[in-house]
RNA sequence: GAUUCCGUAGCUCAGCCGGUAGAGCACUUGACUUUUAAUCAAGGGGUCCUGGGUUCGAUUCCCAGCGGAAUCACCA
């Protein structure tokens, strides 16, 4: 067992103590609550007083300033934090103080759940107060919270924190008391529910259905990553953690839904760093006798009304810039990208030529990289981090994408578009191969690249062919980083602050 | 996976060119019936991340490990 603080055996006394004083530090009955922190301090004002007079709130004590018989406190409930104003004989109002003197000054801690039952007035100083005549211990806290305190700087009038609970190891670690005690971490992650919302009520406004598709997968593919390997016991076989799940939301198309979206976690098996958890959330979205240009317009119309239904504008803050998500969005190819912002023209250039671009960027190679991974490297080197404000990149090679259908007139490309915002992907997109003879031999493709040494290279998927050679409509697919759609409208650099449990080593 | 930096009280941090440690808030005791970083007085609290090495002596120096952050690589 660990050895308790100081701190925490006090605690534990004084649980003991409200035992014995016959106050279930636990109760097991609901306290019954009919209004809430916020809706008080927004609607309150003295000509409504009469609508506050028999008010019951439920919360967490977060402050307690004790001035001998009287004592101020603040409560935050799940809505923030009003002041307390407590009186010793409003409280106990008969010979028997203990109420008070006792379990409010000694027994009650930082962090105490309690539900008290009073009437709002304004004090001098004018804060919106609730003066508490019941008060009842709804849980107790056994340990300390992290104390943080504000002031306001009388220079600038700006908001000032003291002490605040920074360390990012114990805000990840946890999350709980990050939610509790850093302002604006709670409104971050309602921001990422609301941009869910609103993507979903956008999609289902449409027609499109929300599906569910395996997790499990026995063919690694939709995508170019290193999977998570898992096995069944039952059937004796590996399993993938999906890295993707574009192969079966088209089969679905196939079988006959004009569109279709999922919302859900994938996993990769690579490295961890402030854009990348090895669980995260994508949304792709398959609408068929759609292409890609019809998604480029959806992709900005879809922007724009996550950006204007969550943050009320599609102008968004994000660092020293201001992102613009009122469509139309720039479009450049990737040559075209590669000419502007690196002065280079790849767009004829054989294998050994752009090797020899890679080596004069200092790019590191590999005997494995095809031609479409090496345009994609000197794209990553000279272009991504010049596209701040949202940017089509489109018609890629056809190396590089296996699932995309040949471009209806460049040959060597695919209808295929990224779009980049602040220097990052965020979207994936292509008019979807729909040729099986033509998918199989990319499948072929990609198994030659497997054998030189690629492991990322996608597996023969025969089920999928199969689908395809029952006919699959053009269509046109789509898929979202919600983790990072959702860094760039919180004003977040990290991915651990976009999600609530982020990956980390075990501790100790 | 590589490099750099970090790990000291519940929280945020200082400190020790080697002699087992401090501050603010939090906590305890007392005073105080409109405070709001409440105030005033007194007080308690530490395996200085872990393990080795050097040394008479290590929290401090060296090495290794663990955990975190940043940058890079892989990737979305």
């Amino acid at each position: 067992m660990r050895t308790l603080t100081e701190q925490e055996i006090i605690r534990r006394e004084a649980l003991q103590q409200l035992r014995e004083l016959g106050i279930d530090p636990y109760p097991a009955e609901a306290f019954e609550v009919n209004s809430s922190a916020k809706h008080i301090k927004e609607n309150y004002t003295e000509d409504q007083k009469d609508q506050f007079q028999n008010i019951s709130l439920a919360g967490r004590i977060m402050t307690k300033r004790v001035m001998g018989k009287a004592s101020f406190a603040e409560l935050k409930d799940s809505t923030g934090r009003i002041q307390l104003y407590v009186n010793r004989d409003e409280i106990a109002p008969g010979e028997d103080k203990t109420l008070y003197n006792t379990v409010f000054k000694k027994l009650l801690d930082l962090g105490d759940y309690i539900g008290v039952k009073g009437y709002v007035f304004t004090t001098k100083m004018g804060e919106i107060t609730l003066h508490v005549r019941e008060l009842k211990v709804l849980s107790k806290s056994l340990r300390p919270l992290p104390v943080v305190k504000k002031t306001v700087d009388p220079g600038t009038g700006k908001e000032v924190i003291h002490d605040a609970f920074s360390n990012p190891e114990l805000r990840y670690r946890r999350r709980y008391l990050d939610l509790i005690v850093n302002d604006g971490v709670k409104e971050t992650f309602v921001t990422r529910s609301r941009i869910i919302t609103a993507m979903r009520r956008y999609f289902d406004d449409h027609g499109w259905l929300e599906v569910e598709t395996p997790v499990l997968q026995s063919v690694q593919g939709g995508a170019a990553a290193r999977p998570f390997k898992t096995h069944h016991n039952t059937l004796d076989r590996p399993y993938f953690l999906r890295i993707a799940n574009e192969i079966y939301l088209k089969k679905l198309i196939v079988g006959g839904f004009e569109g279709v979206y999922e919302i859900g976690k994938m996993f990769r098996n690579e490295g961890m760093d402030r854009t990348h958890n090895p669980e995260y959330t994508a949304m792709e979205i398959y609408v068929a006798h759609k292409d890609y240009h019809w998604m480029m317009e959806m992709v900005e119309s879809l922007l724009a009304y996550i950006a204007q239904e969550v943050l009320g504008t599609t102008q968004v803050p994000y660092g020293d810039h201001i992102l613009d998500f009122q469509g139309p969005y720039p479009r450049l190819t990737i040559f075209e990208a590669i000419q502007k912002y690196g002065d280079i023209d790849v767009s004829d250039m054989d294998e050994d030529q752009l090797r020899a671009v890679c080596k004069k960027l200092h790019i590191e190679v590999d005997s494995s990289m095809g031609k479409g991974k090496l345009i994609d490297e000197i794209f990553g080197e000279v272009v991504e981090k010049n596209l701040i404000q949202p940017t089509y990149i489109i018609d890629y090679p056809i190396e590089m994408t296996p699932l995309a259908k040949k471009h209806r007139e460049k040959e060597g490309l695919v209808e295929r578009f990224e779009l980049f915002v602040n220097g990052k992907e965020i979207a994936n997109a292509y008019s979807e191969l729909n040729d099986p003879i033509d998918q199989r031999e990319r499948f072929e493709e990609q198994l030659r690249l497997a054998e030189r040494g690629d492991d990322e290279a996608m597996g023969m998927d025969e089920d999928f062919l199969r689908a395809l050679e029952y006919g699959m409509p053009p269509t046109s697919g789509l898929g979202i980083g919600i983790d990072r759609l959702t860094m760039l409208l919180t004003n977040q650099t990290s991915i651990q602050e976009v999600i609530f449990f982020p990956q980390m080593r075990d501790e100790n």
